[in-house]
DNA sequence: TTCGTCATGTAATGGGTTACATGATTAC
DNA sequence: GTAATCATGTAACCCATTACATGACGAA
C-alpha cells in the first residue's frame, strides 16, 4: 500500500524522503502523515527490489555529508507501477489500499479506471447487504450501537453514490482524465 | 481496542468466543469481522490480566470433550472497563477506537460521554484545518488527487455534524440514554 | 454419511507505529 | 548563538491478518 503510494509520487519526479512524506498524506486518503519509521525502510526495500535508485548525492562542493538523498524511479519501477495499477486485483477494492489506487488513476487507461472504482462499488455494496442483513448481528440494540450503526450504513451508502457518479462520468466522457 | 470492545459485551453477559466474534462487527463500527488469530489469543492475554475468568465447562453428561469455552468478566475486569472508558483519553478520538468507545457510551455517565464526543469532533476539526491548509500538500492538483481529497474533507464535515448533533442532543435531554 | 456450520486454537507474517538518535540549514 | 524546521535513519514493539490444523454437532 504504502509502495504503492511511493512509486505513484517518484513515476511523477525523483523525490527525497522528506517531500514524499508530505505528499504522501493527500494520497493515503486520510488525513494522517506515514512516519519515517515506514517511509525509510520501504524505500530501502523498494530499492532492494530494484524498482527504486538510491541517489545519495555525494558531498556537494564545501559540505562535509551527504543532507539529502533522492529516490529516483528506474525503469523496472516504473514498469512495475502501471502493471500493479492497470491490473489491479482485488485488494484494490479494500479500505486502506482503494485511496491509494484511486489517486493514481489519471495514469491508467479508463477500462481499468472503471474496472477499479467498479471493483471497489461492489465491495461496499456486499458490506451494505450483510450490515442490512438482521441475521449478521443479533443480540438487543442499544442506542449507541444502533446509532453507530445508521452512520456506518449512511455513509458507506454515500460512498456508493459518489462511485456512481465517477462511474457515470467516465462511461458518457470520451477518456475524460 | 479490541479488548475493550471484548470487555464491553462480556460486561453484558458472558459468551464463548465464537459468538462474541458475531456480536464483534457492529461494536468496530466498519463492516468487518475480527479473526479468530486476533480474537482467541486477546482473551487469553485478558484472562492473564485477570480481567477474564475461563469457563471450559467440562465435559457435559455424555460428552466426551468439550466443545464450547465461556469468558466472563471478573469484577476487576467490570471495573477496569469501567474506569478504562470513563476516563478515555486521547486515544479515544482516533479511529480506530472511537467506535468501541461510542458503541459503549450507554454505560457511562453524561459527563463522561460528552467529553468522548467532543474529543472526537475536536480531534476531526483539527485534522479539516490541517486539510484545508494549502501550505500542507504542495505540488499540483491533479484530477483525482482533487476529488479524492474533496470527498475525504465532505465526509469529515459530515461526521463533525453528526457529532455536534449528538453532543446538542446529550446538552438538552437529562441523561438521555 | 456427508455436508454445513459451529467451535477453538496456533504459527508465521505483515505492515504499520512510537521512541530514540543524529545532524544540517535557515531565519532571527 | 539559538531556535525552528529540514532531513535521515534504527530498534523495539503492537496489533492485527492469513493459513493452517482440528474436531463436534445437526440435518438431509
Amino acid at each position: 500500500m504504502l509502495d504503492l503510494a511511493i512509486l505513484g509520487l517518484l513515476d511523477e519526479r525523483p523525490m527525497h524522503g522528506y517531500e514524499l512524506r508530505k505528499r504522501l498524506s493527500p494520497v493515503l486518503g486520510a488525513f494522517r502523515a506515514v512516519s519515517y519509521g515506514s517511509l525509510y525502510p520501504c524505500l530501502r526495500s523498494l530499492a532492494e527490489r530494484g524498482w527504486v535508485r538510491v541517489d545519495e548525492a555525494g558531498p556537494a562542493p564545501g559540505r562535509a555529508r551527504r543532507t539529502r538523498v533522492t529516490y529516483e524511479l528506474t525503469p523496472a519501477g516504473r514498469e512495475h507501477f502501471r502493471r500493479a495499477l492497470t491490473e489491479a486485483g482485488p485488494d484494490a477494492w479494500e479500505d486502506g489500499t482503494f485511496a491509494v489506487h484511486f489517486a493514481f488513476l489519471g495514469r491508467v487507461p479508463r477500462e481499468a479506471r472503471l474496472r477499479i472504482l467498479e471493483g471497489r462499488r461492489r465491495r461496499l455494496e456486499q458490506r451494505l447487504d450483510a450490515a442490512r442483513d438482521p441475521a449478521g448481528h443479533p443480540g438487543r440494540a442499544d442506542t449507541w450501537t444502533a446509532e453507530l450503526h445508521r452512520h456506518a450504513l449512511e455513509s458507506t451508502e454515500r460512498e456508493v453514490r459518489w462511485l456512481t457518479g465517477l462511474i457515470d462520468g467516465q462511461r458518457v466522457g470520451q477518456d475524460h482524465r
